[in-house]
DNA sequence: CTGAAAGCGCTTACAG
DNA sequence: CTGAAAGCGCTTACAG
């Protein structure tokens, strides 16, 4: 840094003024700065960053192991935000049979902050966690507000009222709908109900099932539903692993997809475009949820240092997109 | 850390010494220091030690946007092993059209040293890039040996000659197998003729098929292998991806996955468990390679910067593991 | 709008 | 075997 100063002609105070985008510098200042930022092929070192700003905070990432699919997204989106923001991101695994303790274990060791994705962050604000520990945490896609953490996610109500009507418009009455145990699957059912409603169609309790969001899961409500006589034409799935295992035992029983049937996921992860047809589902931009979130945690942190004491809960939204692929089809008469 | 060494009543330097483990503290010493870290539940900052640390390295990890089913745990390896050593990681997201220009702009930045998982390694280690630029490189599961990078990989051959083995045993004769193109696909390869060649099997060109190792390439393959009559009873498909789409096309086609043909992947991705037969598959352990593979990169240049040259080249073997599904069985009369 | 000084929390030679 | 001093590369008040 000190060497762009000199070749700048300035200090190296005015560099890191540059760097910061802070607002009093002169335009021709900046410009000579960050020309000699160009020349000099200049990269702030982030350790220094990190270590010098006051802020120096440590936040906690948690994951499972097992849901890869969403993970690296993640990863990748809180990662490039807490690197730029200079803040130590710690990664936690936390074990499925008792995930409040392995939240409680890391909140002992006086963390920052927490970033909770989905399922963990339900338990946490059920739990109250947020307000038992004095130490902000935010919810990726959650599927609706927390009442006492902030969350960044998307519509997921009107993601499933889009999708639904994509359903209806090509023709289907009578559309399945698969509602998981969260609260984006109460959101996304509701999304469901509504788009029903708007075309005067009345809600059908039997064409919806309660069950968890796995594969295994959708393996075995799928073998239960499509053999014989089928009430539906279109199954709106939990998720791309619930509509694979729909694809999956459709195409066991001979049935055509999207001829016979039609499915439709959620989340647009790999397997999407990893089986055939590929599934038309709705995408969750997991990597900007991440980096939005660790945005906003680090920014509640700074608030609170300078004792502006932000609201609890609130909701930050974030575009989704529906991707159509194969997947859909008219029903057939 | 002050806080740690008043309450040990030794200086700040031995919890220093006692944190990076120097042999020179006395256990007595040791064990006071460790306890003091524990009573005030001490946590280095790891913004100081990289700063401090004369080494401060930067290093690059290099993805594709596409295959984050490898990804996710790539980045979780090299971020724990990077954290704990105090070095700065960049993770880089490459184009494919052009990976070499995405390398070479990032050399431009002078790192210290890349981390480069398949494809892209054995594309820089052709171009002779680590001839070109003093950078050390370490390639992660590059399939074999590279003479100008160190490697770390689990020996493709050998799992690739037990995989057969497994079929071999269930009594399959006519074992057919997807050669990509890439080095791991060579040694696998290599590991398949040699098995065939222990029973006293000779290699039928016939049943050897050439592709890309992507889900689409296995689909159109299969649909042109799997329909009328078969000249094989088992398929040892170049990766999960391919192995997913044979058993989609055998499913559509009414085959029975594994009676009428069995089928086995290769590295364990998430997609191999969701889809019904779930798929016997090599499990490639990439966490464990990122986590290597940066230890040692550090290694190499604590080494260089000690002057202790290091040869080029050479190989780190991580164990792999056979984990045995519902895709394979005995083949039907 | 710009700069001189102090300090972030560690580690590295170097004494003793 | 242990410690006092300097310094890693930045940023934050504070002057001017």
């Amino acid at each position: 840094m000190a060497a762009v100063a000199r070749h700048a002609g300035v200090s190296s105070m005015t560099v890191s003024n540059v760097l910061n985008n802070k607002p009093s510098v002169l335009p021709a200042t900046r410009e000579a700065v960050l020309k000699a930022i160009a020349e000099l092929d200049y990269r702030p070192n982030t350790a220094a960053r990190a270590l010098a700003s006051a802020s120096n905070y440590r936040i906690g990432l948690f994951h499972r192991d097992s849901d890869s699919a969403l993970l690296s997204a993640m990863l990748v989106g809180a990662l490039n935000a807490s690197a730029r923001l200079g803040v130590q991101l710690n990664i936690k695994v936390y074990d499925q049979k008792s995930p409040l303790d392995s939240v409680r274990d890391f909140l002992s060791t006086s963390p920052d902050g927490l970033l909770l994705p989905p399922p963990l962050c339900e338990r946490v604000s059920a739990a109250g966690l947020p307000e038992e520990y004095d130490v902000p945490m935010v919810a990726l896609a959650a599927g609706r507000e927390l009442g006492n953490m902030h969350c960044v996610r998307i519509d997921d109500e009107q993601a499933a009222y889009e999708t639904t009507g994509i359903l209806l418009r090509a023709g289907h009455r009578r559309i399945g709908f698969v509602r998981i145990p969260s609260l984006a699957g109460e959101s996304r059912f509701a999304g469901y109900a509504r788009a029903l409603a708007d075309q005067g169609l009345a809600l059908d309790e039997a064409l919806v099932w309660n069950a968890r969001p796995t594969f295994d899961a959708g393996l075995r409500l799928a073998e239960e539903i499509l053999p014989g006589k089928r009430a539906i034409t279109a199954m709106f799935a939990g998720n791309d692993d619930m509509a694979a295992a729909f694809v999956n035992v459709a195409l066991r029983t001979n049935l055509r997809v999207p001829e016979d049937i039609s499915v439709v996921g959620f989340d647009d992860t790999p397997i999407a475009v990893k089986i055939w047809p590929a599934l038309t589902t709705v995408r969750q931009p997991l990597g900007e949820i991440a980096e939005v979130a660790t945005r906003h945690l680090v920014a509640q942190l700074q608030a609170r240092d300078k004792e502006t004491k932000a609201a609890p809960g609130g909701t930050t939204f974030v575009d989704y997109q529906i991707i159509e692929r194969n997947s859909v089809a008219p029903p057939s008469s």
